[in-house]
DNA sequence: CTGAAAGCGCTAACAA
DNA sequence: TTGTTAGCGCTTTCAG
C-alpha cells in the first residue's frame, strides 16, 4: 500500500532501525548512512506513520481543544492563540466542540479524544460538567480557561471584577435603570455568567439600585439573542436607560434593535458589551476588552510546558479585562 | 499504564476479540457476554487507543481541514459548518493552518497530516500551491473550497460573477470614479483575488470607466489593512466615490477611516464589502453575501460520502453570493 | 555506529 | 458465537 521504514530501509541498505535514527535527526548515525536515507526516503516519498510512531511512544504529538463553540468571536480568538502556539512547536491540533446542549447524542470528549491526544486544552467549559471531569479523570495533562477547576493549571479572567467597571461607568454615567442582557443562564453558580452576575449585583446593591427580573434577559451569547433581548428590554413598561449586555455580539444585536427602534445607542440608552472584539471599534461599542488570542497563546505555552515542550510557564494566570469606552456610552458623542 | 482490550477481556473472561467485536457492537455477539465485556470495560475505566485501532484498520476517523487563517470570518464560518457536519458522523476534525508566508519554518500539511486523517479539506489555498499539489498526490480523499483543481470535487463560488455584481452596484449608484480594495495580490491568476479582479474589470470595461493603479489598494484581507488602504485611497489627487472592498472586515475598516476623515458611508463615499458577516447588518454595509457555514456542511458532507459515510454528495457545487444592498451604498439612507 | 528482535493496542482472518 | 494468531508501522532496548 503505501511506503513504510521497511522500504526506505530496503532501498537504502540499512535496517529499520537506522532508517528510523536516521529521519529523526539521531546524533548517533554517520553523514553518509543519513544521507543515504534521506535519499531513499524522499526518493519514495515517505511519510511516516503517525499513528504508528504514537503506539510505539505513546506520544500523539497532538493536543485536543475543546471548546462549546467554533463560531462565536471569542473562541475564534482564542483558538487562533491556541493554534499558533502549537503550530511553533509542530504540535497538531484536534478540534472538539461539545456543542449545543441539543445534540442528540454528544459524544464526550474523553471518549473521542483520549489515547489519540497527549493533552486538553479546555476552553471554558462549565466548571461543573460532567465532560471536565472525564477529562480532569484521565491520566494527561490539561489546562483550562475559565473557572478554574481545583488543581488545574489555566488561564482566568476577572470576569466579577469586569463586569463590576462595565455596571460601574452605566451608574458613572447617570443611569439608575441599569438592564443585563446575560448568557444563557441567571442561576447556575458553575458557568461563567455567573461571576459577571456577582460583579453586577456588587456594583447595584452598593448604589442601592435594583435589578428587578424584567430588566434581565437571556441572549444566548449570540446577536439574534441580543437583539431579541433588547426589543424585550424595550418593551417593557420601565425600559432600562442603560444596559450591559454579557458579550459584544449580543451587544451588536442590541444596536440593531435600538436603530430599529428609531433609538441611538449612547445617545438614547446607553450600552455596553463584554469581550473587546475589533469590530466594536466601528459600532461604536463601549466594552470590556478579553485579550483573548493571548489567553489562547497562554494557554498553549502552559500545555507545551506540560509536555515538555517550548520553556517554562506560569501554573496559572489571571488576566483582568480592560474597559474601552466608546460611543455607546456617550451621550455627546457623535456614532 | 492504561488499561487495554487485554485486561478487559481477562476481567470479563474473554478473548481480546470478542472485547473489540463487544465494544464495537457487532451483532454477532451474545447478549450475556456483550454486556459482561461492557461492564468490564465500565469497571476498569476502559477507553480505546484510536491510534493502535488505526494502525490495524487503516482508518483514523479523522479528516484534517487546512486553512490559511484561523481568525478569518470567512474561515471560521466554513469551519463551523464542517465543524457541525463531522460531528454528525462522529468524525474528529484536525486542523492545520498553513498560516502567513512569514512562517519561518512551515512543516507542509501533507508531512504533518498524512497518516493521521482519512482525508483532506481544503480550504482556498492558492489553486497553484504546492501545499496543494503534495496533498492531491497522497492517496487520501481530498475536497475542496476555492479556485477548483481539476478532477477534485469541492464547492465554488462565482467570484467573477459576485465582483460583477458588486461593482455594478456601484456604477448603478452613479460613481464612475471607482476604487478597489483588493487582499494581497493583483496579478496572480491562481488566487482568489484574481476572479474578482476580473469581474471588477468585466463591468468597468464595458462602462468604459478605468481602474487606474491608483484607485486600488491591497488590504491583506484584515479591518487594519482596510483602513489603511481607504485612508490611502482618500490621499489621492482624485479619490474614488464608491469603493468596493474585496471583504467585508476590510470594509470594517474602510468605514473606520471613513468616519475619522468625518465622511459617512453611503452619502459621501459608497462602500460594498463581499463575504456577508453577520455584523455587517449593524455596520450598514452593503455586501456581497457567500454562505460560508453552507459552503463548510457541503465540504464535509462531500468528504463524509468520499469515505463512505453519511448520504451521497455532489461532486461539485458551484455557489452564487448575493447582493445585499444596506446603508453604505445608498446616499439617502440614514445609518 | 548499526542491526535484530520484541513489542505498543488493536483488528481481522481463520478456525473451532 | 467465540478464540487464536498474525500483523498494522514504528520505536527501542540490547547486542554486536
Amino acid at each position: 500500500m503505501s511506503v513504510t521504514v521497511r522500504d526506505v530501509a530496503r532501498l537504502a541498505g540499512v535496517s529499520t532501525a537506522t532508517v528510523s535514527r536516521a529521519l529523526r535527526g539521531f546524533p548517533t548515525v554517520g553523514e553518509d548512512i543519513r544521507a543515504q536515507v534521506l535519499d531513499a526516503a524522499d526518493r519514495l516519498g515517505y511519510v511516516g506513520s503517525h499513528a504508528a510512531a504514537a503506539l510505539s511512544t505513546g506520544r500523539t504529538g497532538c493536543v485536543g481543544v475543546i471548546t462549546p463553540f467554533v463560531n462565536r468571536l471569542a473562541f475564534q480568538r482564542m483558538l487562533a492563540g491556541v493554534e499558533h502556539e502549537l503550530r511553533a512547536e509542530r504540535v497538531d491540533l484536534m478540534l472538539h466542540c461539545t456543542g449545543d446542549p441539543s445534540d442528540p447524542h454528544p459524544v464526550p470528549p474523553h471518549k473521542r479524544l483520549a489515547r489519540r491526544v497527549d493533552g486538553f486544552i479546555v476552553l471554558s467549559l462549565s466548571a461543573e460538567s460532567p465532560d471536565l471531569a472525564e477529562i480532569l479523570k484521565l491520566p494527561l495533562p490539561t489546562v483550562m480557561f475559565g473557572p478554574q477547576a481545583p488543581g488545574v493549571a489555566g488561564v482566568e479572567t476577572d470576569d466579577r471584577g469586569g463586569a463590576a467597571s462595565a455596571t460601574q461607568l452605566l451608574a458613572d454615567r447617570g443611569h439608575r435603570r441599569i438592564g443585563v442582557i446575560y448568557g444563557r443562564e441567571w442561576d447556575n453558580p458553575s458557568v461563567l455568567e455567573y461571576q459577571r452576575r456577582q460583579g453586577v449585583e456588587d456594583v447595584l446593591e452598593r448604589l442601592g439600585l435594583p435589578l428587578p427580573e424584567e430588566r434581565r434577559r437571556p441572549g444566548g451569547f449570540i446577536m439574534r439573542g441580543g437583539h431579541r433581548a433588547m426589543l424585550e428590554l424595550l418593551d417593557r413598561p420601565e425600559p432600562p436607560t442603560g444596559v450591559f449586555a454579557f458579550s459584544d455580539e449580543m451587544a451588536y444585536g442590541a444596536v440593531q434593535a435600538l436603530r430599529e427602534r428609531g433609538l441611538t445607542p449612547g445617545r438614547d440608552v446607553a450600552l455596553i458589551g463584554y469581550d473587546g472584539h475589533e469590530m466594536s471599534d466601528i459600532v461604536g461599542l463601549s466594552t470590556m476588552h478579553v485579550p483573548f488570542e493571548q489567553i489562547g497563546a497562554a494557554l498553549a505555552r502552559q500545555m507545551l510546558a506540560a509536555l515538555g515542550l517550548g520553556g517554562p510557564a506560569e501554573a496559572h494566570i489571571i488576566v483582568p479585562p480592560v474597559l474601552i469606552e466608546r460611543a455607546s456610552t456617550r451621550p455627546d458623542a457623535a456614532l
